[in-house]
Formats: structure tokens, C-alpha cells, sequence
RNA sequence: GCGCGAGUGGCGGAACAGGCAGACGCGCACGGUUCAGGUCCGUGUGUCCGAAAGGACGUGGGGGUUCAACUCCCCCCUCGCGCACCA
């Protein structure tokens, strides 16, 4: 008893034990057993899984499988708090049943430990990340072992283990060294290394940019071309840059209010050189394998929506610019079957073609004031409207409301359909980072270009018969095609369907026109200029062209440099340059390598790779956590990822974690399996078959007068007026929500653990309610669980002699009646994941 | 604005496929045990009327289907989440 503080000094001040029974089940009874068996598990390996072969293969590997998985932890300098093991739990309570069941359960847990908040916590401490790493992990581990959790813990491991940094490097290499082969698979596409690519240049099958043949061109020129074609490359481009935290940003990281996900910072739109991954190359497979998996609608819907999949065509308008030359101006469209009602354009500010539509040196007769803003000649017009555009930020964009602005260029086109000359305007409506930038504007169909219409005088011509009776504006829906008729094709009468793909064809033919999907997923933007992070495993020559370190040259370890803390700005310094930490370390930048010919200075990258590099293969670690030949042993990856039932994908059983990864690490990690899929190192086509959300623990904070947050587990509800609070005999403000350092409102797992002993805290979170619904946390409340855990205990041992008490069946026929009752309900509340009920069940059972 | 989900006692939640609403737990009340305390034991506990027996009402609001509705249908309200000028 003594070796355990808080119990000693709660179980003095509260009497337990003076005078209960000597045998009564209680947190210090807990402490002893939970513990004992602990250890037994650890030392018999009850719970290490068989693997078919390879050091872990056992005679198990012969049952049914079943994976399991949870979302692995951040080990965080804060610890855990009651929230944290909630899904924990829930996959243990499944992963002993399945187990139970005669099932070989694979359940283990790992710690993605690069990043940017054990980071930020180092430089706090101004200890080193990978000590500071080190012990938060330790600590997390001593937490979670107390809990009793049922995992394999020779198949644990953490991201930043130089054995796991390894293979994480090993994979972006393999992603760097290959293509998306778009003709593959009858036009589904595959990676394919890099090689066939060359192959296909050297052979001529495939012809250069510029048409010249392979052999004429040099080393360099060759290397660019293949460079372009990697699913890892460097390109100048436009990226989030977001100065408060020194880095870049992939868009998946940046909030809908343009600010960092982590840290709230501004983060700014600017061309620089970086690391992306051709993720928009597996846009449709993305989309489409969806619906082979069994995932909750919402993270379905949300994939789907981040992805932006929308098929529609590419529509050509002829245009002149002023000087004379004949161009096209393209536009996408979902509606190519509206063309009729085209009855204007508009571009976005940064079209690449608005200066040449602005060449008319003065506004053509008839223009009003309204199409001019005001300004004497075109180019006046649009260059004000340009610089007020661009100096606008995206949250202002936004903000500002969906009021239309807009100005005329001077310049008109022609629609293809009906011949009519048509202004083209600038508008900030239209995003230059979509479809082609540019649009026809159909305000017959199209709420926006109603608007625009409307207060820019332009005509309206519907094109879709609405229904009798409407009395709308824009017609959205389904009907009939009407005033879509020209010398050589009608639509007229044709539903909308029928009508798309009657005009795509006319326009095809000639060559005004053709079937193209637009997404709104790019390319993911993978560099970092931070410390805590995998090295990327490419140097630069003298051309400066990027290239791949030998397999022997893995893993490249992150260099011990004295100030690692990261670079950062003002959150509003648009024009710094960022600094990577390992850019300051030369002697380890600076390298002389023998890559094949000879030993050559090189440079390494100093960038680092994103957090969520890490937790985008972890599901094959598992697998075979100590493989150091290959990625994963075929035969053993097949057994685990491999379908039970027959099913297409494979994938991870079981896999429970929150809804906030839906498109960001569940994005990633489906991204990385397909290409490693693709290239043969594993059989599966998904990482997660199932995805399970769990909900979360929150629990209520308070406030005093001033706003400070005051300690929750102080504060006490007023008896006189029930639904009021005071701490210190003050009133409080109670807030509902999050559980945090900040807000005041921890509860640690070792305060229940001492209070209570872990399988009451486990009872407890398992029965607050079903597992996919957020519930709020209430301490007191916790004792239930543990009356609950004393009954059945005083039911088959005595209290006094701590001596069994029932040794077999059931005494009578209606308690065997209520037994065989309970069991039938555990069963089928255990396979639809309803943990509470089944806790109900064996309540009743007992009492 | 659009989409999805949810509204049941003082609280968390049950009610599987339309069939006794409120399982199970917290809290609360009373009683027991105890010098005392409650992380102990027992009984009770949806609301209202009633001493009780009993009765009336009751699953966000309004309507409908049905012998029967928390459950199905229509309209509305509130909350949460996601998306949001994506052509």
C-alpha cells in the first residue's frame, strides 16, 4: 500500500478498509491484482499474436484473423486523461472477445512521435525532442500498461525508431522513383517505377516534350524530363506559407479561414520551391474505392467533398484579343448542355489571358457605367480591379459576403453554339485555382451568374424548362432543353443528361469542346522546414536536380545540432524566406558520397518530412515490426491485410479512432498503400478496411468574473440555486467541452486508477453510453462502476476470507434461465460495438 | 445557404423489427450499519392529483397513418458536425 501515495493518503482520509471486510474488492485490492496479472501476461506473452512466419510465426497463424487497430497517440508532454483511452478500451473489450472467440487478434499500439508539438514542447524545456520524446513515451507507457490493455507489445515501436525511419524514407524513395501510368489497368492508371518510364523514352515508344529523340538529349535535359513525371517532386509553386510557424503548410493543414490548423497562424499564398506528392494522379481511385469499404457516411462524404470529383467538359469560346490574333478562351462547365444560355464570361483576376483581353484602348459605344467601375478605359478598369482582388486575402474574399463585383475587360467572345458576340468580364467570383479559371456565365442556370446578370444588366436566357409555377430565379433542375437550337443541332426537348452528351459531341467534332473531369484535390505539399522530422533521403548534384540515396544509405538520421528550435516570423511577414534548422548545420549538408561514380559533393535536402509521413504506413509495421529485409514479409502481410470473407480492398479489420483525421492522415495513409499496392510490395488496395469513430470524453470548465479558468474539480454547485457554481464561494460561468491543461478540467487515468483501481475506470467509460457519442465526464459518477465491481466480487468470494463462495452451475432453474438470457444479449451487443448494454446485462445478471 | 446527425426523468443513457417508455448507472429521499464518515447495505424515485388504492398526463412543437408510435409519414423549432462563390 505504501509504494502507492495518493491511495494511502485518499484511503486514510476517507476510512476505507478501518473497518470493511478484509477481502472486500476495493482501489487498494485493484492495485494489487491488476498489477499481478499485468505482469503475468507480459511474462506468459498471453497476448502476442502468431504471425505465419518470420520471428513471429506460431501456431495460431492457423485460426481465423482479426486486426485490430487504434489510432496511434501522440505521446504528448501532458500525459493522458481519462479521454485519451476511451477508444483504447473499446478495441481491448473487442480484441479479448474476438480473442475469446478462438480468433488470432492482432492489436498493438505505437506512438507517432515526430512532429511539431513535441518540438514546441523541447524548445519550452530547452530539452532535446527525442529525450523529451523519450520520456512522455515512457510515461504514456507506465499509464497505459495499468490500464491492462491486451496488445502485443513485441509489435510496439515509435515513428522516430531509426529501424521505422528506415522504411519511411525507404517509401518515399519508392514514391520518388516512380510515375502514374495513366494507360495502365485500362485507364484506371498504376504507378510504375520510374524505370519503364526511361524505357519507354529510350525505345521512343513514348516521345519527349519537344519531340526530339532520347538519345540527342543530355543528362541534365534527360533528368528534368523524368523529374517532372515522379509522384515525389520538387516544384515551384504556389504554397501555403505560414511565417508563424516558419513553414509551410499542405492545403489539407490550412482551416477554411486560410490559418493554420495547428497554431491558428495567417498562412499566405507564395511561390517557393518544395517537396509535393502527386496524390491528384489516384483522384479517382480515391473516390471510387470508397465505396469497397465499410466507413462511416460522414468521413465518406468528406473524402468525396475534399476531393472534389466533378465530371463535366472543357468548353473552347473563340476570342480576338486587340491585337488581332485569334485565341480560345477555355472554360469548364458540369453543364455543357446550358452553352445556349451563355450569355457572357468571366475570368478570374489572375487569369493568365486578362491582359491580352484588355487591349482595347478605349471602352466600346454603349458601355455603361456599371461595366466600367467608373474608369475611362479598360485597362484602367481591370488593373484597379486586379490589385484590389489580389491585395484581398482569402478570409476577406469570403467575408465580404456574396455581393458580385466585377468589371468589363472590353473584349467579347463568341458563343459556340448560337454565334453571338458576348463581354467578358473580370470577376472575383470565379477562382483562378479551378477548373481553367475562367467560366461561361449561364445566369439561367446558374444562381452566381443570375446575380451577376442581374446587377450588371446582362441578358437571361433560359435554356431548361423549369416546372409550371416556378417563380425562382436560376433553374437548377431537372428538364427539358428549350432555346437550344442552332443551324445544325437542336437539344430542344432533350433532358438534361441526353442534352450533355449531345452537345459535347457537337463541340467535339469541332474541336471546341470534350469530356473532362475537375477535381479539387492537389497535389500534397510534403516538406517541412523543421528539426522533428525524417530527413529526406535525396542529395543535390551540381545541377541541383534532386537525387536518391542507395537503400545502404538508409536510414538518414536527423544530425545533433545545438538549436534545433524552429524559425518563425511575425505571423504576418509575407516576404522572410523560410529557415530550415537543418540548414544551419553545413558540415552535415555538405557531403562527399559515392552514389556510383566515384566519391562527388553533394547537398543534402535539410527539409523535413510532415508528421503524417509516419502514421501513413504504420498499419504494415504491425505486421512485421522487425523486418529489416523488406518493408513487410509478403506471406505475413497477405494473412493480416488479407480478406477474411472475400472482399476486394483488405485492409485493417478494425480500426477505431477520431473523426478529425477524415482528411488528412486517412487521406495520406489510403494514398501511400495504393502506391505501394501498385508497385507489389503488398497485396492490399486500402490500409483500413473498417473505420469505427469514436466519440469523446468532454467534460465542463469554469470561469470566474475575469475569464480565468478556475480548477474544475474545486468547484462545487450551488445547493440553493441548483444549475449555479462557485469555487471559493464564487460564482463561476460552466462551459461544456474539451478536456485540457489550459481549461483546468484534466482528470488523469492515475487519479481513477488510486481512487478506484483501472477495471473500474474501464467499466465506467465502457458504459457511459455507445461508443460512437460524445458524453461528458463526471467523477463522481465513476463509483457506480466500482459497486458494481465489489458486488460481483461479495457474489463469488467472501469478503471475510476472501475464500470462493460459488464454485459451479447456477443453484435453480430461473437464475440458469436469466444466465443463458444475459449471454445471448452480451453476445449480439458485443457485435454491434454496444459496450454499455452489454455492462447493463451482466449488472442485472449480478444483482 | 446546402448536406448529415441528434433532441427521452435532476444527469449519462435504455427500449433489437411499430407492442408494458424510462433497462443499467449517477444523483436524490428514507431506513440500516457506524463514535463518525461513506468508495457500505436495503428500499423508493418520470410529472401532477391522492394518506393509500388509484387516476390523469408524458419521449422538442404541431398534424397524420395504425388496434397500438420514442420508433413510420408531413410541417416547424433547437442543438451539434461537415461543406460553403468549386462553375
Amino acid at each position: 500500500m505504501s509504494d502507492i501515495q495518493t491511495t494511502a493518503a485518499v484511503t486514510a482520509e476517507t476510512g476505507d478498509g478501518t473497518d470493511a471486510p478484509p477481502h472486500r474488492y476495493s482501489s487498494v485490492l485493484a492495485a494489487e491484482i491488476e498489477p499481478r496479472w499485468q505482469d503475468r501476461w507480459e511474462a506468459e506473452g498471453t497476448f502476442e499474436a502468431a504471425n505465419p512466419t518470420g520471428p513471429l510465426a506460431g501456431d495460431e497463424a492457423g485460426r481465423p484473423k482479426f486486426y485490430l487497430m487504434d489510432m496511434f497517440p501522440y505521446p504528448s508532454g501532458e500525459g493522458l486523461h481519462v479521454g485519451h483511452p476511451l477508444g483504447y478500451i473499446a478495441t481491448d473489450v473487442l480484441g479479448r472477445y474476438r480473442r475469446m472467440c478462438g480468433e488470432n487478434v492482432l492489436h498493438a499500439l505505437s506512438y507517432d512521435a515526430f512532429g511539431l508539438p513535441a518540438e514546441q514542447y523541447a524548445v519550452q524545456t530547452g530539452q532535446h525532442p527525442r529525450i523529451t520524446t523519450e520520456s512522455n513515451m515512457a510515461n504514456m507507457r507506465r499509464q497505459l500498461r495499468r490500464l491492462g490493455l491486451a496488445h502485443d507489445q513485441r509489435r510496439s515501436f515509435a515513428t522516430t525508431d531509426p529501424g521505422y525511419v528506415r522504411w519511411t524514407q525507404w517509401i518515399f524513395l519508392q514514391i520518388f522513383e516512380s510515375w502514374y501510368d495513366h494507360e495502365a489497368d485500362g485507364g484506371r492508371g498504376r504507378a510504375r517505377p520510374i524505370a519503364h518510364l526511361v524505357a519507354a523514352y529510350e525505345s521512343g515508344r513514348r516521345r519527349t516534350p519537344d519531340g526530339r529523340a532520347w538519345s540527342e538529349l543530355d543528362d541534365v535535359e534527360r533528368r528534368r524530363i523524368v523529374d517532372s513525371h515522379r509522384l515525389a517532386y520538387v516544384s515551384e509553386a504556389p504554397v501555403n506559407w505560414c511565417p508563424g510557424l516558419g513553414t509551410v503548410l499542405a492545403n489539407e493543414e490550412v482551416t477554411s479561414e486560410g490559418r493554420s490548423e495547428r497554431g491558428n497562424f495567417p498562412v499566405f499564398k507564395r511561390s517557393m520551391r518544395q517537396w509535393m506528392m502527386r496524390i491528384t494522379a489516384y483522384a479517382d481511385r480515391l473516390v471510387d474505392d470508397l465505396e469497397r469499404i465499410e466507413w462511416p457516411d460522414k468521413v465518406k462524404t468528406m473524402q468525396r467533398n475534399w476531393i472534389g470529383r466533378s465530371p463535366g467538359a472543357t468548353l473552347s469560346f473563340p476570342i480576338v484579343t486587340a491585337d488581332g490574333d485569334h485565341r480560345v478562351l477555355d472554360v469548364f462547365t458540369t453543364r455543357p448542355d446550358t452553352v445556349f444560355g451563355a450569355t457572357f464570361m468571366v475570368v478570374a483576376p489572375e487569369h493568365p489571358l486578362l491582359d491580352a483581353l484588355v487591349a482595347p484602348p478605349a471602352w466600346p459605344d454603349g458601355v455603361t457605367e456599371r461595366w466600367t467601375g467608373g474608369h475611362t478605359d479598360p485597362a484602367a478598369a481591370v488593373a484597379a480591379y486586379r490589385d484590389a482582388a489580389v491585395a484581398k486575402t482569402e478570409v476577406e474574399r469570403q467575408t465580404e459576403g456574396r455581393e458580385k463585383t466585377g468589371v468589363f475587360t472590353g473584349s467579347f467572345a463568341v458563343n459556340p453554339a448560337t454565334g453571338a458576340r458576348i463581354p467578358v468580364f473580370v470577376a472575383d467570383y470565379v477562382l483562378m485555382g479551378y477548373g481553367t479559371g475562367a467560366i461561361m456565365g449561364v445566369p439561367g442556370q446558374d444562381e452566381r451568374d443570375w446575380e451577376f446578370a442581374e446587377r450588371f444588366g446582362l441578358p437571361i436566357v433560359r435554356t431548361v424548362q423549369p416546372p409550371p409555377g416556378w417563380i425562382g430565379e436560376a433553374y437548377l433542375g431537372e428538364g427539358p432543353a428549350i432555346n437550344s437550337a442552332n443551324d445544325e443541332i437542336s437539344l430542344d426537348g432533350l433532358p438534361v443528361d441526353e442534352a450533355k452528351v449531345a452537345i459535347v459531341e457537337w463541340l467535339e467534332a469541332k474541336r471546341l469542346g470534350e469530356v473532362t473531369v475537375t477535381y479539387r484535390l492537389r497535389d500534397w505539399l510534403f516538406s517541412r522546414q523543421r528539426y522533428w522530422g525524417e530527413p529526406f533521403p535525396i542529395v543535390y548534384d551540381e545541377h541541383d536536380l534532386p537525387m536518391a540515396l542507395p537503400d545502404s544509405m538508409l536510414p538518414v538520421e536527423l544530425p545533433d545540432i545545438p538549436d534545433y528550435s524552429p524559425r518563425t516570423f511575425a505571423p504576418d511577414d509575407t516576404t522572410s524566406e523560410p529557415e530550415p534548422p537543418l540548414a544551419r548545420v553545413p558540415e552535415w549538408v555538405e557531403v562527399e558520397l559515392d552514389l556510383g561514380d566515384g566519391p562527388r559533393r553533394y547537398r543534402r535536402d535539410t527539409n523535413t518530412m510532415p508528421n503524417w509521413a509516419g502514421s501513413c504506413w504504420y498499419e504494415l509495421r504491425y505486421i512485421d515490426p522487425t523486418n529489416t529485409e523488406r518493408l513487410v514479409d509478403p506471406e505475413n502481410e497477405r494473412y493480416w491485410m488479407g480478406p477474411p470473407i472475400p472482399r476486394a480492398t483488405g485492409g485493417v479489420d478494425f480500426y477505431v479512432g477520431g473523426v478529425e483525421h477524415a482528411v488528412l492522415h486517412l487521406l495520406y495513409a489510403r494514398f501511400w498503400h495504393k502506391v505501394l499496392f501498385d508497385l507489389g510490395h503488398i497485396s492490399s488496395e486500402e490500409p483500413f478496411h473498417r473505420l469505427f469513430n469514436q466519440g469523446y470524453i468532454q467534460a465542463f470548465a469554469y470561469t470566474d468574473g475575469r475569464g480565468q479558468y478556475v480548477p474544475a474539480a474545486e468547484v462545487e454547485e450551488d445547493p440553493d440555486r441548483p444549475g449555479t457554481y462557485r469555487w471559493r464561494g464564487e460564482p463561476v460561468e460552466r462551459e461544456y467541452g474539451k478536456i485540457g491543461k489550459s481549461l483546468k478540467n484534466v482528470v488523469s487515468p492515475d487519479e481513477m486508477y488510486d481512487l478506484f483501481g483501472a477495471d473500474t475506470l474501464r467499466v465506467y467509460e465502457m458504459s457511459m453510453g455507445p461508443l460512437d457519442v460524445s458524453r461528458p465526464w463526471d467523477t463522481r459518477a465513476v463509483v457506480g462502476s466500482l459497486r458494481f465491481l465489489q458486488r460481483l466480487w461479495r457474489n463469488v468470494l467472501s469478503e471475510e476470507t476472501g475464500r470462493p463462495v460459488v464454485v459451479d452451475a447456477p443453484a435453480d432453474d430461473a437464475t440458469l434461465r436469466v444466465l443463458h438470457h444475459t449471454i445471448d444479449a452480451v453476445r449480439a451487443d458485443m457485435a454491434a460495438l454496444r459496450f454499455n448494454t452489454a455492462i447493463a446485462r451482466l449488472i442485472e445478471l449480478n444483482n
